[in-house]
DNA sequence: CGTCATGATTCTAA
DNA sequence: TTAGAATCATGACG
């Protein structure tokens, strides 16, 4: 009985011909899968977690306190948001790549089953399989997809915040400001300096270097718009920076400039320009020492 | 609003 | 890498 049955339906089979049709009916989509697997890689979404420790250390140049910058604020937020759409990307991801498994076999299980009842061709199976693939794919795209929209905005926030500007704190201008009209001669603060600035101007050593540029450019761009300033901050120079908490010094320009103290030297624009001599004549070895700002200092 | 000051970024050259 | 220069974009001020 069972076999009659069984050669009836292969018979019928053979007559409806349900003949394997296209399968090629998503050649569409690979190439935008293709465009969002690279994105993904090139983001660093992608396969490995391999944190780049090495370039952030880079970065921020032996700031052992973490949070090397401001930008760098925003940075470490970023890559801590990026890490958490990798990390959902590639969970959401496993979970499909399980539930397609899964699915597969049980459907070639039910087909094993059936096959025992009525015919199954293994062509027939393959392709169960392929749609099923292909259909679990689909899935997957769209988690790319969402993925990278996620990143896309993820980034262009980046972008917006990343022009933000705050003006520095009066304490912040105040050290630096001290600084360089007292090494006017050569502005060029160390990194430690830097470090120390920054810790006294509550900002950060890149912002103390991004100051410094500005400044010395602008300077030299327009000194008489800085005569004044220039000329409050020699008056009173480094007086004392032994002030602990609060150096709030008060530039009120004292026609006498107590120094001695702290072992330095109120720097007049005379004493300044000495100085640079002195440099021109024997240059230092540090490098970009007497150069071209010392020349413009000169003419002060 | 327009304008200037100013912090940040980008580009180039050394 | 860094400094310098140009430029961008925002904040303060009138």
């Amino acid at each position: 009985m069972k076999p009659a049955l069984f050669s009836v339906l292969c018979e019928i089979k053979e007559k409806t011909a349900l003949s394997i049709r296209g399968i090629a009916e998503e050649g569409l989509p690979d190439a935008r899968l293709m465009r969002l697997d690279n994105m993904l890689l090139a983001e660093g979404v992608s396969r490995p977690e391999k944190r780049g420790r090495g370039a952030a250390a880079a970065a921020g140049t032996a700031t052992p306190g973490g949070c090397p910058n401001g930008n760098g604020l925003e940075h470490s937020d970023y890559r801590a948001k990026l890490s958490q759409i990798r990390q959902i990307y590639h969970s959401e991801l496993e979970k499909y790549e399980q539930a397609c498994h899964e699915f597969t076999t049980h459907v070639t299980n039910l087909l094993r089953e059936q096959s025992r009842i009525r015919p199954v061709l293994p062509e027939e199976m393959e392709r169960m399989v392929g749609i099923i693939h292909s259909k679990f794919s689909a899935i997957q795209m769209q988690l790319k997809q969402s993925t990278c929209e996620a990143v896309m905005t993820l980034r262009s926030r980046l972008l917006d915040a990343r022009r933000k500007r705050r003006n520095f704190s009066k304490q912040a201008t105040e050290v630096l400001n001290e600084y360089f009209y007292s090494h006017l001669s050569n502005p060029y603060p160390s990194e430690e300096v830097k470090q120390e600035l920054a810790r006294k101007g509550g900002i950060t050593v890149s912002q103390v270097s991004n100051w410094f540029g500005n400044k010395r450019i602008r300077y030299k761009k327009n000194m008489g718009k800085f005569q004044e300033e220039a000329s409050i901050y020699t008056a009173n120079t480094v007086a004392d920076t032994t002030e602990g908490g609060g150096p709030r010094s008060q530039p009120s320009c004292p026609s006498t400039p107590s120094f001695g103290s702290s072992g330095h030297f109120p720097l007049t624009s005379a004493r300044d320009a000495l100085l640079t001599l002195q440099t021109l004549a024997s240059p230092r070895p540090t490098p970009g020492g007497g150069s071209l700002w010392s020349q413009v200092s000169l003419r002060a």
